[in-house]
DNA sequence: TATTCTCATCTCGACTATCTAGAGGAGAGC
DNA sequence: GCTCTCCTCTAGATAGTCGAGATGAGAATA
């Protein structure tokens, strides 16, 4: 029932990785976790979608990674958002809010 | 300043198209000059990007075309919304406010 | 001790929508 | 005759995501 991670928002993950992480630091499975809980199961976030995302934004230098030991002692790659990364989130989500607008004026056109 | 119709809300193309066409009949010039008006030059159509798309809808058999004259007497292939096409676009967009709301719960989580 | 379960990271090949960058043609106006 | 606007359409490339895994380590169970 829940749908991949795409579908119609595609191009989405990004901002969802980058909000998840304003939260807090957290691990890949972590965030892939809270993504689906929070959407309600919604999304579904595959780790081939995931990690190419992780590469993509540390590159940019919007997330840094760190390993560190999970809760449960096991070893984990830490997530943190950079100021960078909190910059470039507060953008992709006003450009969001431009874009469904938009969406919404012709899906509402008569 | 006016996007691409991808970008963050990518695959909603074809919903765009389907939604323009149940308003009335139209060619594909007319398509992407309507889509850019109504969304106030937020989305720029990109022929690369239409013709594609027509070819998609037709052959799923939501949209049909037929060749006419343009009101201008130019050569032009009007497509209109099949009944199926109609379903389709009312399916896509319950589809696109169960997407929109999933993220804004993501977007608004603290 | 051996096995299994869950946590957790990561890779590879393929797909598909979209983009860039055009070509081509036909009616209208000068 | 020339140019402008309308209008359709193509080819090649790109990039994000998907499906289907491999890999390994700690915890729990037998």
């Amino acid at each position: 029932m829940s749908d991949k991670v795409s579908g119609l928002v595609q191009g989405t993950l990004d901002m969802m990785v980058l909000k998840t992480l304003a939260l807090e630091p957290m691990h890949g499975y972590g965030i892939a976790l809270r993504i689906e809980q929070t959407s309600r199961g919604v999304f579904r976030v595959n780790p081939g979608s995931l990690f190419p995302a992780f590469r993509r934004l540390e590159r940019a230098g919007w997330i840094k990674g760190e390993w560190r030991r999970s809760e449960n002692h096991r070893r984990a790659k830490y997530y943190a958002l950079t100021e960078r990364g909190r910059k470039r989130l507060k953008a992709e989500t006003a450009e969001w809010g431009r874009q469904t607008a938009a969406l919404a004026r012709i899906l509402e056109a008569t």
